[in-house]
DNA sequence: CTTGCCCTAGAACATAGGTTCAAGGGTGAA
DNA sequence: TTCACCCTTGAACCTATGTTCTAGGGCAAG
């Protein structure tokens, strides 16, 4: 994972300065903005080190297309913008969750967040929801934090999920481990108890993949 | 916090558009992108439409530059694209920290991440460290969690800081509280017990402004 | 009806910005 | 020296793309 070919100074520097202009200005700058900012005297020479540039995979070229620089990351993936996710609503353990219905959402997001590229997965149509009340530090969760849900009823043990407990009518999060006809929800603290319950009071709602939490 | 105006279904599919292309592409779209995905019959409605947006601050437009669009977010900020953040390395405690020495950084970053916007403050030169170990899991961080660091000597009774402990030669993330010529450092669960130490053996190596947790 | 306003059409215009070309300098291998 | 290769120059070229213009339709108020 680290630099895969040795780059002139002069590329370093211009990485530099894309990645810096990208940052500062929300859109890829042009051939003529790298060849003032690095000082280079002629567009060609920036074309010609661009093409060397896309050549090691440090990024892509889109034809004849203005600004049409993609930066690439070390997995060759995007460096791009970030995709939107909606935080839909709070989850705290005794109340009800105004979050994902049997069919469907019913409310609109309360707000949206943008999301790190190396936690989110564009394909899968993650959501978010915001922790109201402390019950869920056992699970190494706090108030105000924010868990990335993947909505899905795959969940295989161990997994942390949103369970929505039918007969409690509250939703938790908890590690899930499936003992025969009943369900272990595990609190990811080992100094608390576990809950038990039947299998079939248990609903997945979906699987936690990430938590995000601003003090 | 609700949308600022009304806008026509045609503006709505606009910004949506925009949005989409955005993160799919890694750069704004161009005024006839724009046309051809919302079935637009001519560019001069596009830009009309887009002078509204502009004039109701959902974006902003670079006069005579290449996909000069902006978007803005309901407090009129840029969305565009995020800071990187440099992984520094590692924190655990009872191990040295691979990590700023009294007068900077000696390493080199072991992977660079991407940060959601509310919790970046580009101006603040913030770094990130990768927990290593439980230990800190009274603190609600665990093994491999990230955590968000803004290298500043200013620390505030109840925040959560790095602590290095001259003594002990190791580093901790604690709450901290000054008391007097001491030092008490809380652990976030309250069911744990605190550390005290003399203020004079506590070296501020920076505040902790968020968590990030891939599961 | 007339006026005014908001919006749509289609085309033309101007230039920002990607691409290409011919030529030349530097340097190391043969 | 000569060849080969890498990089630099400066300019020209072309088209992608922002901007502007003229005209007109729909509609509500007066």
């Amino acid at each position: 994972m680290k630099t895969k070919k040795k780059l002139s100074p002069k590329q370093e520097r211009m990485l530099e300065f894309i990645r810096g202009f990208m940052a500062e200005n929300g859109l890829p700058p042009t051939v003529r903005d790298i060849q003032y900012a690095c000082g280079i005297s002629s567009t060609s020479v920036v074309d010609y080190n661009l093409r060397l540039l896309q050549r090691d995979g440090f990024l892509r070229r889109r034809p004849d297309v203005a600004r049409g620089i993609e930066l690439l990351d070390k997995e060759g993936r995007s460096a791009g913008f970030l995709p939107q996710i909606p935080v839909m609503g709070y989850i705290a353990a005794g109340e009800p969750l105004p979050g994902p219905s049997n069919d469907g959402w019913t409310q609109e997001p309360i707000e949206t967040i943008e999301l790190p590229r190396h936690m989110a997965d564009s394909k899968k149509n993650l959501y978010a929801l915001r922790v109201k009340g402390t019950s869920m530090i056992d699970a190494l969760i706090d108030d105000g934090d924010l868990v990335l849900v993947e909505p899905t009823h795959d969940v295989r043990n161990g997994d942390m999920m949103v369970a929505w407990l039918k007969l409690e009518q509250e939703a938790t999060l908890k590690r899930i481990y499936r003992e025969g006809s009943r369900v272990r929800l595990q609190p990811a603290n080992s100094q608390m108890e576990p809950i038990y319950t039947d299998a079939s009071n248990l609903e997945t709602r979906g699987r936690v993949v990430a938590v995000l939490r601003t003090l």
